[in-house]
DNA sequence: ACATTAAGTGATT
DNA sequence: AATCACTTAATGT
């Protein structure tokens, strides 16, 4: 990557507080910027992961599948984070258990996996970063292990669309019922019914293709 | 105007 | 809460 170019300022900009400088020359020396559009897959169950991301700008969605093809929402993976999955797939080199896909118009930066076990060792922030980022992903693996233990549908769905929400910085969420239905392992009659109940209390409106929550 | 896709409904398990 | 079978409504060509 030359250097000063708008890619390296970019870079600087998103994960620069991550890390210290002298690391960050070296991603930005030895990285390469990735570019996805909407829906596009990074990994399948079963692949080898040969980098590691971190997303600049976008949103990805780890998905775990059945032997069906079904979905089931994991996680979301958003700017200046990095996928759990994929740090424990290089270290150990074994293959992926999950999907990962780009929500929208993604763009990552791809780490050479050789570098991750140096810059463990040789840079302090680097393991900080990785540390934090393997407590976060932990974390909502086992907010969403809870949703799905313990919340009534009802409940897990309208938590589906406030976290929805958040993550796209607006109330208008623009989604079928039948995508909802294959987050959440349901049928999209019953999310449809849901829904209704849902626009009965108040708490969202419904359009086709488009969700609108009233409230936070 | 017609075909396609999203969403709604009632009955059944 | 899921599934079936069907209807109605919205949208693209």
């Amino acid at each position: 990557m030359e250097p000063g170019s708008a890619e390296q300022i970019r870079i600087k900009e998103t994960i620069g507080y991550l890390f210290e400088d002298e690391l960050l020359k070296e991603i930005i020396q030895l990285s390469k910027i990735k570019h996805l559009e909407a829906e596009e897959t990074i990994i399948n169950i079963g692949e080898k992961i040969p980098f590691l991301p971190i997303i600049l700008s976008g949103t990805i969605k780890v998905v775990r599948e059945n032997d069906q093809g079904e979905d089931l929402l994991l996680y979301y993976i958003e700017s200046g984070d990095t996928c759990a999955m994929t740090m424990q797939c290089c270290v150990k080199s074994t293959l992926s258990e999950v999907k990962a896909l780009a929500m929208e118009s993604t763009d990552l930066l791809m780490i050479p996996l050789e570098k991750m076990e140096q810059w463990m060792s040789k840079y302090a922030s680097w393991r900080a970063y990785i540390l934090q980022s393997y407590h976060y992903r932990i974390q909502e693996l086992i907010e969403t292990i809870d949703a799905i233990a313990f919340m009534k549908l009802d409940e897990r769905l309208l938590k589906y669309l406030k976290d929805q929400a958040k993550l796209m910085g607006t109330l208008e969420i623009p989604v079928t019922h039948q995508q909802i239905a294959d987050d959440l392992n349901s049928s999209r009659v019953v999310i449809s019914r849901l829904l209704k109940q849902l626009e009965t209390k108040g708490d969202i409106k419904i359009t086709r293709n488009k969700i609108i929550l009233k409230n936070l």
